[in-house]
DNA sequence: CTGTCTTGTTAGAACTTCTAGCGAAGACGA
DNA sequence: TCGTCTTCGCTAGAAGTTCTAACAAGACAG
């Protein structure tokens, strides 16, 4: 009785072999996801039907239950498939960076590749959530994956301009000064209180600063993403990408 | 023959006064929407139900088509509403601030509480949008009077740290010249790029440096109160508060 | 070969959106 | 006051969805 449980855990895991009959199962779980997430791509998450997917694949209607527990749980699955796609995305691009500043503005380019490859993909992790959901364990595991190759490739990277006073920008204007401005008091609050509840980044040993120029990179970078990618900047004229890698400086060394 | 026209031009617009009927109608709309709020608010806008409306109303099913066209006419009307609502916030906190950089925070504390209020309504605006969708002319002219709003009053602040090198951190490293980085090429080219495509900010005439730094504010606001509120900073330990409120500062004169 | 386990099937309940057509009730002009 | 005209709410019903239940037929292990 499999009783469509998790349906992904067929090949790896366990030991031994796939026997031929979950190498199949596999694949049909494969073909389902696979048809899911064009269907998501083209219509939106909401139009998800699972109906629609069985008789494309010339499957009649309850069949995909064998294989999933209901509309939900294919949409969870391929929820974790996006985050796990990130993680990985991620990894690898950390791995091939050279060290040094290079490795986050790798990570950036990274993200937003990823995210314009598959816009619905992106929404999917960071898109209207349902107001009741709570992510499970597995997911929050390789949501804080991703949040420390973050801050180990910040940590390698030796400091730039801090988040406050942040980075490449031609038009210092010569009677503001930017340094003025940097000991002001919540921004001190702000770095040890990032410290102190460190456990949102997993506990990194990280110093301080690190911690909140990593945070606050992510957050810049996913403010001109998560707009652009929705099409806010659809019809302005201007190209969202030169926003990006400005924002993308704003938080390293020259 | 209403036909299930636009539902909202009733009472105001057409000079008389509004008949009995009318009023009516305006009523029930309203009340309509209400229901779908509240029903969007508890359980995501996908599970917004135009049966269980009408049976919450007492009404049986197809009487509200009488009012929208379809539960895509209402949800398009609900994020118009949403837009709308943004914009009185945005120009009522633009209104009662004092002059000079208050105003810039107060749009920030504005929006903040404004998308706090109502989670699900910030995410008809700055949520997953459906894939093939383009907004209507009436929704992006509303989208461009909150961002002439947000450049008004970016116009009448003394110029605070730019962009790149971005305000109130006290963690500026006595190593690290933040102004080394201000005179990279990227960063020149994107005001000029902002500037030449001034259409984005329907024409306004402000100077380039501004252009650049009210849209830098909008993407980094976004930044955080788009994780914040998806909930992506759950089970963090950190205050969304409290970056955000760098961020904000992140572009202001100390 | 036999029994179990897995898969796909159909039937059907309970939903949903949305259309068609009927009847009643209010608004309005003569 | 009367007749007409518009608007409104209703029921019936088509087409779609998710999902359950019971059944038939294949594949695998002993």
């Amino acid at each position: 009785m499999t009783d469509a449980g998790t349906a992904t855990d067929v090949g790896a895991g366990t030991g031994r072999a796939a026997s031929p009959r979950e190498r199949y199962r596999a694949q049909v779980c494969a073909e389902i996801k696979q048809h899911a997430r064009q269907q998501i791509a083209t219509a939106g998450a909401s139009a998800l039907s699972l109906n629609a997917i069985a008789k494309r694949m010339g499957l009649s209607g309850p069949a995909l239950y064998r294989y999933f527990a209901g509309r939900d749980a294919l949409l969870t699955e391929l929820i974790a498939d996006a985050y796990r796609s990130l993680a990985d995305t991620f990894r690898a691009a950390a791995a091939t960076a050279e060290p040094g500043a290079g490795g986050v503005v790798a990570l950036a380019d990274a993200l937003r590749a990823w995210a314009l490859a598959d816009p619905q993909r992106y929404f999917l992790i960071y898109g209207t959530p349902v107001p009741g959901y709570h992510a499970p364990e597995e997911i929050t595991a390789i949501a804080a994956e991703i949040m420390e190759v973050l801050l180990d490739t910040f940590d390698g990277v030796p400091d730039g301009p801090p988040p406050g006073a942040t980075g490449a920008d031609p038009d210092a204007d010569p009677d503001a000064d930017p340094n003025a401005a940097l000991d002001a008091d919540p921004d001190t609050d702000l770095h040890t209180h990032l410290a102190a509840h460190r456990q949102w980044a997993g506990d990194h040993p990280a110093p301080p600063r690190t911690l909140r120029r990593a945070l606050t990179y992510w957050t810049r970078l996913h403010g001109v993403l998560s707009l652009e990618v929705a099409g806010h900047f659809e019809g302005m004229g201007f190209d969202p990408e030169r926003l990006y890698t400005a924002e993308v400086k704003s938080l390293l060394p020259a």
